[in-house]
DNA sequence: TATTCGTGGAA
DNA sequence: TTTCCAAGAAT
């Protein structure tokens, strides 16, 4: 990762900037080092400080995230970064204990930023650490309900000399070696540690308990323009689904879609439909699309000038309902 | 303790 | 095409 700092400068007294890793520590929970690279110079190059990114608009803010998912993460990150702000003298504090009361910093974050930040020798326990553990003490249990005995293991290894460096080590190694499949064994520097290895039970871990099947829901996306060319959107709620997120009107997402049309108009039904899934579940998305007077007047959303309307501010559901309904908007 | 909460890429 | 997931936190 570019905002790295390298174990040689580490050693000769330099730290990350706290910032930097708190901002790329919340933006890697559950989501790819490839998803998070870009997103992360973006935040960095529109934020350079997190006194800077507490002053921001939460709407700009909300737009950068967006497509990054798990929306609630970007307004506990503002949240974050004005309690900072407020409290803190707009300085990190520095300890697992302290960080864990912020919000959007759970165990993991707390424990990686108090340990690459601060040097302290807090133990992370991600994912790549509780497949690292598993295999080393070859031990099934199923997760979730592995992790205490998990981070038991984790805690005896974790160093007190360079915790940072450590802390990174580790992870590396799960990330790069200790992978999920076809795990790199023949170059694996504990391998002569490594129970599951010695069993070869190492494909099989760690093991988790079944999840449940997704259902499909259904619903449908108003994209309305005026003939000015405003878009018709509207800010989602702070809580549940794309939370905070600027979307297109919709129906609530069911097992049968109900009519919920934001304004009067001549909808026209697209003949194709947004497939996307989330974390629970299918939806199957319906589209409609109208033009309005200028005297238009919604009951929900608001129009944004075309000029300032940018698909890229929209949650993935969003901006693929909106790449469907431009051919036809066009064509009207 | 169990559920909610995104996404895009790999197999 | 469908499943499975990847550096979790909040409720």
């Amino acid at each position: 990762m570019p905002w790295r700092v390298m174990p040689t400068m580490r050693k000769a007294g330099y730290l990350p900037d706290p910032y930097a890793v708190w901002l790329s520590e919340v933006m890697l929970q559950q989501t790819t080092v490839a998803a998070v690279r870009g997103y992360h110079t973006r935040f960095m190059a529109f934020w350079p400080t997190v006194g800077a990114l507490a002053a921001a608009e939460d709407a700009d803010v909300m737009a950068a995230w967006a497509g990054l998912g798990y929306y609630a993460r970007a307004r506990n990150l503002l949240k974050c970064a004005r309690t900072v702000v407020a409290d803190h003298g707009g300085a990190f504090p520095q300890t697992y204990v302290a960080l864990i009361e912020l919000p959007g910093i759970g165990p993991y974050t707390a424990a990686a930023i108090s340990a690459i930040a601060f040097d302290e020798a807090s133990t992370v326990l991600d994912g790549n650490v509780e497949r690292v553990m598993s295999r080393l003490y070859d031990d099934h249990t199923p997760l979730p309900a592995a992790k205490p005995v998990l981070m038991d293991f984790a805690m005896r290894h974790t160093s007190q000399i360079r915790p940072g460096d450590y802390a990174q080590a580790v992870m590396d190694l799960g990330a790069t070696i200790c992978t999920p499949k076809k795990p790199a064994c023949g170059i694996c520097p504990v391998r002569g540690a490594c129970k599951a290895q010695m069993a070869g039970t190492q494909g099989k871990l760690p093991k988790k308990t079944p999840k449940k099947p997704k259902p499909t829901r259904h619903g449908v996306a108003y994209i309305a323009r005026r003939d000015d060319g405003a878009w018709l959107l509207e800010t989602r709620p702070d809580r549940g689904l794309l939370g905070g997120m600027l979307g297109w009107p919709t129906t609530d997402w069911g097992d049968t879609p109900p009519d919920q049309e934001p304004v009067s108009a001549d909808w026209q039904e697209l003949d194709t439909h947004a497939r996307h899934t989330f974390t629970h579940f299918h939806l199957i998305l319906r589209v409609q699309t109208a033009w309005l007077p200028r005297d238009a007047l919604p009951d929900r959303g608001q129009f944004i000038p075309a000029d300032t309307f940018s698909p890229d501010a929209l949650p993935t559901v969003m901006q693929k309902a909106y790449t469907l309904a431009v051919a036809t908007l066009r064509n009207v």
